[in-house]
DNA sequence: ATTAGCACTCAATAGAAGAGAGTGCTAACA
DNA sequence: TGTTAGCACTCTCTTCTATTGAGTGCTAAT
């Protein structure tokens, strides 16, 4: 659907207008804002235009026009320009994260917050799960009579560790050794693959102590579930409180509880990750819950791994402001992280 | 000060019935409640004594009187009966610790988990920090040209790590053997004394790997920097959007903001750690910003660790749930530990 | 000391009136 | 044919008033 140029005007006028104060914006209010050369009442005319063709509504007769979902998506598709950071903004980032971090997880959750931070709404990110990078060294620790810590990395610098029981008669060198062999076996293969057969077969290779294997096969295995997961984090969650939709007490325990729910989120994003970002309207989600809500989000990639990360606000949202952060924001890790890693 | 029997039993109904339905209580609503003998008109005679006393109040002329934080405040002191959780619920949590956690901290916010769900409050539960504990063992371990993991184990079974860096052309003996001399001057020392004098000796004794000795002290400088703060985790939130007393939204903004500033609570506790339970009524805490909130924490103790654990709800709270609950699960986590570690 | 009775108070609710913002329609104009 | 001014109309929001009802406090009787 085409629109022409002053309908346009006129839309946008609304949605920036709307995404404001949001308050239904009348004729009137639409010339005066933007200093239009035409009269209220044409701008009346077009209004009642747009509402046919379902880019506005009215919330009663006698109140101005809001943007409707599909407004707003045909903005969003057809008009939109995104803001991404500016120098400032992007010097701060900067800034806020060089080395300071340690580990990927660090610096993923930085940026959530940094992200909650600046836009004013919520932010979350999905860590990948860790189940596709490699497996790089494992170490047996003895740590005390019958206790031992097995130690795993994988090559992007994630360190797990569990204890494991050993029996009390077994030498640290022994220890060794079988944490050698293990992690011959293991050595460069994908965390993923592990699982399937190289633990059997393992179990049949060093019998002598099985004891010990069993509980270290059991260890790894336990890790690997555990980070199978994709971690889900959130920001920046009350700044919903601040949007005047969310005044009433039921509706936001609605989606508080949704967002305190976090693996429920990363059932609404599409499966495969790509890199540009997508916005997804009120009623587009998938969820009840948040159908009041809209999603901005993309992908970022990072050697292998690919996560999530996105905001989350009121239907009236700064759709531009929260899709050109974005936009800054992966460009800005995925360069450090190539740097870092 | 003390009070008649009689008017202890008319606090007390007003207490009940007041916490139940958050609605001031009537004289009629006493007598009726609780099948008394005497009429409505004596029971509000004892109504005036007590308001006068200060233990009770009225919203207005003509609405019933709610218990005043004074009234609450006697309640809790001279007549509470603490209800400690039922051998069902006992039964259930224990089952939901036996063994499936790995870690002190894990466990610890599994009780948190459990003691916001059972009592619909908030809770709290404050980590000790690493501190106090003794350093037990450290290793150096090679993981790729360039870089070294400091692993450091204390004697309560955390694993804490960090990444250093290394000269490329360091073998993994050398490694090895640093690690090992790091280790013997530190074994059983406390952590906090650690901090003290032995680094800087440290240095010293090993001149000729100074840079990796550098590195590895500073890693073990910034943990236990990490490490010395208190942990503070808070779960359950949530339920105080159900309290109706918070249906504004600008007090929920004011206390969830409170409570996303973690850190702020340990501020409001006491200084030395017992373990029975404390309550802090409305506006007996120090802080602004939870005034219109009612604390009831306990400390715990578990070999040489000392954590905070408590519940947070609205002045309108059950106490004597709260107070019991806590009771229960101190002893049972204490009992845990003592088996497992 | 207790109780029944009654006048009184005050919040909460509902209804009515008025104000104001904004529209849609019509007729005039360029 | 597109644009504009004018005006009646609609509907929410606010304000004001009346009514209701719960609950008290006081008084007088038991």
């Amino acid at each position: 659907m085409i629109l022409d140029e002053r309908k346009k005007l006129i839309l946008e006028s609304i949605i920036r207008d709307y995404v404001e104060t949001a308050e239904p914006v009348g004729s009137r209010a639409v010339v005066k804002k933007h200093g239009l050369k035409i009269s209220a009442a044409t701008v009346r005319n077009e209004m009642s235009d747009l509402e046919e063709m379902g880019y506005l509504e009215q919330p009663h007769t006698s109140a101005g026009r809001i943007p409707s979902q599909k407004g707003f998506r045909y903005y969003v598709d057809c008009m939109m320009e995104k803001e991404t950071l500016d120098e400032k903004e992007t010097e701060f980032l900067l800034h806020l994260l060089d080395d300071s971090f340690q580990e990927l997880n660090e610096l993923i959750q930085k940026i959530g917050h940094y992200l909650a931070r600046i836009t004013n709404y919520a932010s979350f990110v999905i860590v990948p799960s860790i189940n596709l990078s490699k497996f790089k060294y494992l170490q047996l620790i003895p740590i005390e009579e019958g206790k031992a810590l097995l130690l795993l990395v994988t090559d992007l610098g994630v360190v797990m560790h569990r204890q494991i029981e050993v029996p009390g008669s077994i030498k640290a060198a022994e220890l060794d050794l079988i944490g050698r062999v293990l992690n011959q076996i293991l050595a460069g293969k994908k965390l993923a693959e592990v699982q399937r057969g190289d633990l059997q077969a393992l179990r049949e290779e060093l019998k002598q102590r099985r004891r010990v294997i069993d509980r270290a096969l059991e260890a790894i295995e336990s890790l690997l579930a555990n980070s199978n997961e994709e971690r889900v984090m959130i920001s920046g969650a009350l700044n919903i409180l601040n949007e005047p939709e969310f005044k009433d007490v039921d509706k936001l325990r609605r989606i508080l509880a949704f967002l305190e729910e976090e693996s429920m989120l990363k059932n609404l994003l599409p499966d495969n990750i790509g890199n540009k970002v997508d916005i997804r309207i009120g009623k587009e989600n998938q969820s009840q819950a948040i159908q009041e809500l809209s999603l901005v989000f993309s992908g970022y990639q990072t050697q292998g791994e690919k996560g999530w990360m996105g905001l989350m606000g009121p239907i009236r949202m700064e759709y531009w402001k929260a899709a050109g952060s974005l936009d800054s924001v992966r460009e800005i890790i995925e360069e450090i992280i190539k740097k870092r890693f």
